[in-house]
DNA sequence: TACCCGTGGCA
DNA sequence: TTGCCAAGGGT
């Protein structure tokens, strides 16, 4: 097997095919491509955010984040004038909060340097943080019809088993590129694109593709080898790691609690959670969360009942959270490894944006107040 | 280039 | 329970 494939090695779409297939898919489209809120607007705006939403991010996940979004920040306007905070809270518990950041940051961009307006030119569009080939295409032909083709996952696995692709995609984007482009209808790239990518995700699904609905069945070299199943080729990846993590849940005597803002960057940058951090060997979880909270926020606690043990998955990574109930006893928290820290009542910790995690153990500190 | 960056659904 | 992967981009 080789081990990559370049664009000028790639095999040829030959015209007469192309022709067949973008009139197969059109058809196909028109009759049961899917109403999804994003395809009823034209707006530059509404369609980028949706886009980002989409990334890495399922459709039926993205509905209800993108409606109460376009309710909160209607406009790019609203958008670049609100608070990160604001834009945090409404992006909590849609993964990859760089998206919310960079969305924040473009906005208060195309304010500044394009008068409140989306541009339309791609290189200004790529130039916007947070936005990359496949996104800007996506916008581009979208909201304007700009013959510009996309990459994404869905039209990936669609070309891989359309081409019987025989190394993993991500080793063939170049020429992955050339046949997304050779197979965009320039005329009607709009449809096109979204057509391609409905392809995808209702009939070339990962598993299971369901071929005898397939527009394009008969070009398809991966269902007449049998090989639909097999393709895409998948990378191997390596195990997760695990990490056993303590955290505390530190009151003091007004019946507050502690919570820090992590810094603006990396994992869940911008988000508040409870304090904590990694077990060492052989030490016990007490003994890790009270000397996690001296190190890092300079304070002495009694480390008291466990309130709830929390498991989640990350991207590269697995945690184990051992959350305890916290007396502070003395001292000024510190900000020594987090931005800003805050002593909140427990009902007002749903005004601050939380990842994942973390809202399991609010669920948990509000199930044991009853 | 290879790694970082969340979460949910599903088998 | 575990692994896989989904409308990717930044560095």
């Amino acid at each position: 097997m080789r081990l990559s494939l370049s664009a000028d090695e790639a095999p040829h779409l030959p015209n007469f095919a192309v022709s067949e297939l973008r009139s197969s898919l059109l058809t196909w489209y028109a009759q049961l491509g899917r109403d999804l809120p994003w395809r009823r607007t034209r707006d530059p705006y509404a369609i980028w955010i949706s886009e980002i939403m989409l990334q890495q991010t399922q459709v039926k996940t993205v509905i209800p984040y993108f409606e109460r979004w376009m309710t909160l920040f209607p406009t790019v306007d609203a958008l670049a004038k609100a608070d990160l905070q604001a834009v945090l809270k409404a992006w909590e518990g849609l993964g990859y909060y760089a998206r919310a950041r960079n969305l924040h940051r473009a906005a208060q961009t195309i304010v500044e340097q394009h008068h409140g307006l989306f541009p339309q030119e791609l290189d200004a569009v790529l130039a916007l943080p947070g936005i990359g080939r496949t996104t800007a295409g996506g916008i581009l032909s979208a909201a304007f019809n700009q013959p510009l083709a996309i990459l994404d996952g869905n039209v990936k696995r669609v070309l891989a088993r359309l081409m019987a692709l025989d190394v993993p995609p991500n080793r063939a984007l170049s020429a992955l590129w050339h046949w997304s482009e050779a197979m965009l209808d320039p005329a009607r790239s709009h449809e096109f694109n979204q057509a391609f990518m409905d392809l995808g995700a209702t009939i070339c699904t990962p598993k299971k593709p369901a071929c005898l609905l397939c527009p394009w069945q008969r070009h398809c070299r991966a269902y007449n080898l049998g090989t639909q199943s097999e393709l895409p080729m998948s990378e191997p990846r390596a195990p997760l790691l695990h990490k056993i993590i303590g955290v505390a849940v530190i009151w003091n005597d007004r019946n507050q609690i502690l919570i820090d803002r992590r810094k603006p960057e990396g994992l869940l940058g911008g988000l508040w959670e409870f304090p904590g951090g990694k077990v060492e060997p052989g030490e016990t979880i007490e003994a890790c969360i009270k000397r996690e909270i001296q190190e890092e926020l300079g304070i002495e606690i009694e480390v008291g009942d466990r309130l709830t043990v929390v498991d989640h998955t990350y991207s590269h990574f697995r945690v184990t959270l051992n959350v305890h109930h916290c007396q502070h006893l003395s001292g000024d928290p510190q900000p020594i490894e987090c931005d800003e820290i805050r002593w909140v009542m427990a009902r007002e910790l749903d005004q601050y944006p939380f990842p994942k995690a973390n809202i399991h153990i609010i669920e948990a500190l509000q199930k044991s107040a009853v």
